[in-house]
DNA sequence: GTGGATCTACCAATCGTTTGGTAAAATTAT
DNA sequence: ATAATTTTACCAAACGATTGGTAGATCCAC
């Protein structure tokens, strides 16, 4: 007979697909058994508690964007602004389709009170992507502004992710990316009169 | 003897506050009857079911938000900039201090895929919201361009409060009230300069 | 036949909710 | 004013359902 084994990865895009529209407290153990074709006790043979499967969760997530979404902003191949589009596209996939970037503000807003084991790994996904995008930001501002910068653009994401969400409007995000896109043309040009006034 | 009655707005206050800290899943009646120094289940002399004591909660949260907030966005003993300066100084205290403002946002995100009549009340909470903002913004910008900067406005406010409370920063709101209140006076100035060009 | 994978059956705890009952307060009748 | 009655406010206990988690039996591939 047939035995599809149910490998790590699998089991944990599962839980996440779970966790995702149920959240943490409103998903049950049956449930992620369920979506790895499991019972109950079964999916005991895989994971130590709910709570840790979570956590991994968060991790993987974390570690799938710093790797291939946020590494993005050091690729030396391109321009600075052509980094910054590969981050926009790259982010209106992930929002609009896949759902897994609000995800973590999702988790760490219901869990903030009660799991800080969550929220810490939560935190390091958000300085993680207002890092990367300060590097960019390095290149038409000053270290400290870049920083700031890159805080408000993250900010002004998530915002629209979320209004999108709540109101149905899928017009949020995309007028946000144009929106900073747009801005960092500015900043470029912006520094290079700059320069030619010196 | 002493007979303390617990009258409807304390009630909705003690619950709103424990719904605050810990989500509406990560609540247990148990936990809200006690924060209105009551047993389980005395609470339900008062109310029908958790789901409706949640649906009062934002029910009335909304209502003062609309009667004692946006009101200010209709002030006619004030300029259109000195009202959103006032709205701003009322959303610092809000988000800083009550921390109910995004309280829509937490619920909202919780809910949304299990309980539809929470997502309506949120959701209006926010067509209020935007719409207070954009009559403000046709002042000085024509009126699909105001909506669409009243959006930009909150999401960014929203996104700012996420922000501050997931990575502990305080400075996010701030910077972001007076980013927009720099951005409004740089609309009023653009208007002026536009109708003497004409 | 050995070992991993899965099921069934179960645990104690907690969930939201209902119940039966009680003491005090408010209302009504005398 | 007082007694009888009803209403209010609450408690303790229990409801059935569900929770996260465990243990032993069973299945199946090698």
């Amino acid at each position: 007979m047939a035995k599809p084994k149910l490998d790590r990865k699998t089991l944990l895009k599962n839980s996440l697909s779970v966790f995702k529209s149920r959240g943490y407290h409103g998903t049950s153990v049956n449930d992620l058994a369920a979506a790895s074709g499991l019972l109950k006790g079964s999916i005991y043979h895989y994971i130590e508690s709910k709570e840790s499967l979570m956590l991994e969760v968060l991790n993987a997530l974390r570690d799938h964007y710093v790797t291939r979404v946020f590494s993005k902003c050091n690729d030396d191949n391109l321009t600075p602004y052509e980094r910054l589009q590969e981050l926009s596209i790259r982010a209106e996939e992930i929002f609009t389709f896949e759902e897994t970037g609000d995800f973590f503000v999702n988790i760490g807003l219901e869990t903030i009170n009660s799991n800080p084991s969550f929220t810490r790994v939560i935190k390091d996904f958000f300085k993680d992507w207002i890092g990367s995008l300060s590097d960019l930001y390095r290149h038409v501002l000053d270290e400290q502004d870049a920083i700031v910068q890159a805080e408000r653009v993250v900010a002004e994401l998530e915002g629209s992710v979320i209004m999108m969400k709540i109101l149905g409007d899928v017009n949020y995000l995309k007028r946000s990316s144009i929106r900073i896109l747009n801005e960092f043309k500015e900043l470029e040009n912006n520094k290079i009169s700059k320069v030619y006034n010196d």
